[in-house]
DNA sequence: GGTTGACATTCTGATATCGGCATGTATTCT
DNA sequence: AGAATACATGCCGATATCAGAATGTCAACC
């Protein structure tokens, strides 16, 4: 067995760093592939399979008008990333640190 | 040219399910090998091997005692995701709603 | 010193991936 | 209808990956 698919999940699909960058030319905006390929310089082929990928785990959607397909984020994709992230969230961030006080703090209580 | 280095960084070293897990288990202590293998039900060298990507990712900490070998999760390296993944919240949040709200105010008032 | 225990590493084989190039498919325009 | 535009797909080769089995390393214990 080799390395997951690449659509299998989430996770997989945000591992290629020109398929990020492609969601961050897109932003919060919807623009058309061939908007897409000016902007992060990569060939259309390219692009269109990224796009393929990023559609199938549903990061972005598509809809066309004419022969133009314009594409925008599906943040609601990305939630299961930042719910996991979260978890770890105590790891490093300032109310684990006031957290960690506290913790100080009851420990002195108790060496009184 | 085949895909990235799971090693290249943290978003391709998520990618791998087992790798989550791992990082799951391990949570906010300290494991040894040995009892990450039998709760994750991976084979030893398995774990092992994906310890090393995490450890070069620079995800996971080891210490030493003995012979055994503790590992903790780095949170802080968890942080690039979580940065960008935020990036993007503006299109799932209640913030983005009230926004579209707003938006839809506007336009209202523009009909008037 | 030899054995056991806890991990790490190496080698192998199968597989999905990514980029490049060429080609296919619609849709618009003349 | 034919040409051009905008994308999507298919085929190819090179490569990194992952699991499995065997082996290596090093500390602890008898």
């Amino acid at each position: 067995m080799a390395r997951n698919r690449t659509t299998a999940d989430v996770f997989n699909a945000i591992g290629d760093e020109h398929r990020r960058t492609i969601l961050d030319t897109i932003g919060t905006g919807e623009l058309a592939v061939g908007e897409i390929v000016a902007t992060v310089g990569l060939t259309q082929p390219q692009v269109s399979k990224h796009l393929k990928v990023l559609r199938e785990v549903g990061l972005v959607h598509c809809n066309r008008t004419g022969r133009h397909r314009h594409y925008r984020v599906n943040g609601a994709g990305l939630r299961p990333i930042e719910t996991w992230v979260r978890t770890f969230e105590a790891l490093w961030n300032e109310r684990y640190d006031r957290l960690d006080d506290l913790l100080v703090e009851l420990q002195q209580e108790e060496d009184r």
